[in-house]
DNA sequence: CAACTGTTATATAATTTATATAACAGTGAG
DNA sequence: CTCACTGTTATATAAATTATATAACAGTTG
């Protein structure tokens, strides 16, 4: 029901829809139970094809994130059903690492980062 | 002459490049002044076309940290001339920002977010 | 039954990634 | 100057990815 998007980068949109639909479940704005609206009506209201939502949806399925049935929609898992595996943490730290080489390639120093990690993890909980 | 590689992965090949050469450069085993592998070099010893290490290579000189001329090669230019500028510091506060977002949609904690930022940060210390 | 769900199939098009050859142009050691 | 090295440019091809467009199929619900 929530979803707002600005889309237009250089990310796939598919991959931006899933990027903006993992930030609404960070910041509770998607919660267990609740249903996403159909791969239709996001896509026209997006002005997107079906199919662009469809994968975005199917990924974050794939991933934990929801359920999905013919007939119902998809529909948000219970937070623990999709807590971090191992494999998930150490694909985050890999994640991490490429920043961090960017970042201390160009002379950012660790407390720099940390500030600006700590700031994106708190402007998560506004909650708009 | 450093730069060792391990290639496979689902990224294009032409930026798991760039990320090792960036992991290089913030490890500090290519200095101001080196001369990196020649296109045809590189290409061969990853058994890798040309024109894909080229394309790896004149991004970077794009992101400030080669000069690259015919005849010459790729020369890795001081360090303060590809420090962060504010730009930089936004999109990688924005690759953040969507690290944090996978992280507490998946019940991570701030804490243990930072301690995993921490610890890949002081890895790259380790110059092998 | 009707109107909604997601799914599957097919087709098409543009872009990106990667390769392959070849020629061009600047550099520097012998 | 020549030769062997640099990066660059041009052209072509192929595969994979992204995105769209239609249509039909199948499950759900009022």
């Amino acid at each position: 029901m929530i979803v707002k998007l600005m889309l237009e980068s250089d990310k796939p949109l598919y991959q931006q829809l899933k990027e903006n639909i993992v930030m609404a479940l960070a910041k509770g704005e998607l919660k267990e139970g609740e249903v996403l609206p159909s791969v239709r009506q996001l896509a026209s209201s997006l002005a997107i094809n079906m199919h662009t939502v469809s994968k975005a949806y199917n990924q974050l399925a794939n991933e934990g994130f929801f359920t999905m049935h013919k007939g119902k929609g998809a529909i948000v898992k219970p937070k623990k059903d999709y807590a971090a595996t191992d494999e998930d943490i150490q694909k985050i730290s890999e994640n991490l690492s490429v920043i961090c080489a960017e970042a201390k390639s160009r002379s950012i120093e660790k407390e720099k980062l940390l500030e600006l990690l700590k700031q994106k993890f708190d402007e998560i909980e506004k909650k708009e």
